[in-house]
DNA sequence: TGATTCGGATAAGGATTTCTAATCTGATAA
DNA sequence: TTATCAGATTAGAAATCCTTATCCGAATCA
């Protein structure tokens, strides 16, 4: 396409100087001096090979070929001052994209989020639920939600909190032929997997090693692509899983989820709040970063441990 | 007003690279380096603080607020391109400013331009008839006609012709009881003087010194304020006017004038064209001045002399 | 699989543009 | 007549802008 276009700040100065038809009040808008505009404009005719500007002694006037111009010219740059206007506060105000596992958005973030809006209504949340981990300079994310051990190059990096793992069951696994009691007990039910992926998660194998209990296979019971569709088997009463704290707060909290017994193991895990190092203090990031940190103070990030 | 806009070259910058979705292209638009677009990008990235493109590795694409700048951006300098090129398309074909003396524009010019405006349909002429000398550096035209000396500094400066001063009047002059057929006849006839200010153009007194004609006073007669009344007058039969030869041209081709007798003084007054330096080579300027030329060069700017 | 290509990032230094300070000019106002 | 005002001009300083050279990582190719 390319354009042929004068020098833009020459035509800034003219613009200026025929707007107020008058060089030393265009040098005070623009902050430079009476010189630095006479200099532009006169770069400016000389390029156009056409005079703008009619100089009288004390008094300026614009040529008919000036007057001509300088509205047009008015215009566009009062359009690419609105343009940055419109940009920067859609920047502020346009939706806030964030980005988080399946399982956390699904048992964690989304029941919370109304809290949000509540207290944010102005605060429009994208919420983009990917197992993937995202690549913030590839993709235009405000914030994420990770769980991981905290190393993320390039971003401001937040702990949000530690995690813990261990069994939950429905209360109704306490009563029938045979109620959950101990880990022993575990025997006669059924072992609800995740396939989360992160190998350093302590999993099934890991808890039966660690209590010590005899005539347990750690590799029984059903397996799920994701947590929280473990979850919501052990809320439906299918068997017993073995998962992060932070996913069953609310479950347990309604009843829905009990703890039959311990122990919690604790993982490298932790579960923290990244954000490009860029816009991290953003308004609407901060707002939504400072919220998160209370919820997690309110609720505890993990269920209060018994 | 007081705008603020980010720097104009980097929004330059941005807005082909983001039109082209390329920076290597927006380098060549521009004809400046990839890098160079690298570092405006990047500097307007800083002074927005708002990230504008997401870089892959062999593709670019634009943010959210990359997506609602460009467009504007886009708009704004179309507006300037469309605004320079108009305007320069005016100043080119926009009518043509001619400034000329009173008595030359009404016995000279104004009966001519009709030949101008059939050879040139397209350009429109503005004739500003003034007795002032017009300063074209204050007033707004592309030319002017003048008589005088030719010392006109700062302007282009062409002869268009010598010119010469001698008697003419009606033909019934000749007739009647006094027949003005040689000098000493004036006795009996009505002296017409124009009062035009020019100190050196010679007059009745100069002309009837120089023929030594006795008997007759030069400061008879009637006075007017320009050549053309006089010659009006003269054509009226009202009496002999003395007076420049370019501007009874068409009278005496036409016999509505005659020249009972001569001579014809010379005077260092002559007709010149000016027009300001910096536009004097225009087109229109220059087919106006070049048809002038013609002009005179098929009807002697001053009359044929016998 | 390794080489190549492609497109952008980066660093350092140079070139150009832009600006300033100081002064001049010429007209108007006091 | 003098003061003032607004723009022009000059020379040189400051800031911006650009280039060269090189790096990097992914995609493509052989």
């Amino acid at each position: 396409m390319s354009r042929r276009l004068p020098p833009l700040n020459a035509l800034r100065a003219f613009e200026a100087a025929a707007r107020h038809l008058s060089f030393t009040k265009a040098a005070e808008e623009l902050n430079v001096t009476q010189a630095a505009i006479s200099h532009q404009v006169k770069g400016l005719e000389d390029v156009l090979g056409i005079s703008l500007f009619r100089r009288f002694n004390r008094r300026l006037m614009l040529t008919d070929a000036g007057q001509t111009y300088q509205p047009a010219l008015s215009d566009a740059f009062d359009q690419m001052e609105a343009a940055t206007r419109r940009m920067r506060l859609e920047e502020q105000t346009g939706p806030l994209k964030v980005t988080v596992a399946n399982s956390f958005a699904a048992k964690w973030l989304l029941p919370r989020l109304p809290a949000f809006r509540a207290r944010h209504p102005d605060i429009d949340v994208m919420v983009a639920a990917s197992d993937s981990i995202v690549d913030f300079t590839r993709d235009d994310f405000d914030l994420g939600i990770r769980f991981g051990l905290g190393r993320y190059p390039n971003l401001r990096v937040d702990l949000l909190f530690d995690d813990e793992v261990f069994p939950v069951c429905s209360p109704k696994l306490l009563e029938g032929p045979h109620p959950l009691l101990t880990p022993a007990d575990l025997e006669h039910h059924t072992l609800l997997h995740d396939e989360v992926g992160f190998s350093e998660l302590p999993h099934w194998g890991h808890w039966i090693e660690k209590t010590g209990v005899q005539g347990v296979r750690h590799d029984r019971g059903h397996r799920y692509s994701h947590s929280s569709l473990a979850i919501q088997a052990a809320i439906g009463a299918q068997g017993v899983a073995l998962t992060r704290a932070s996913l069953v707060g609310l479950d347990l909290e309604a009843g829905r989820l009990i703890r039959p017994f311990g122990p919690a193991l604790k993982s490298n895990y932790a579960c923290y709040v990244v954000s490009p190092k860029s816009t991290a203090d953003k308004p609407k990031i901060t707002a939504f970063r400072d919220w998160l940190f209370d919820e997690v103070g309110k609720t505890g990030g993990a269920a209060a441990i018994p």
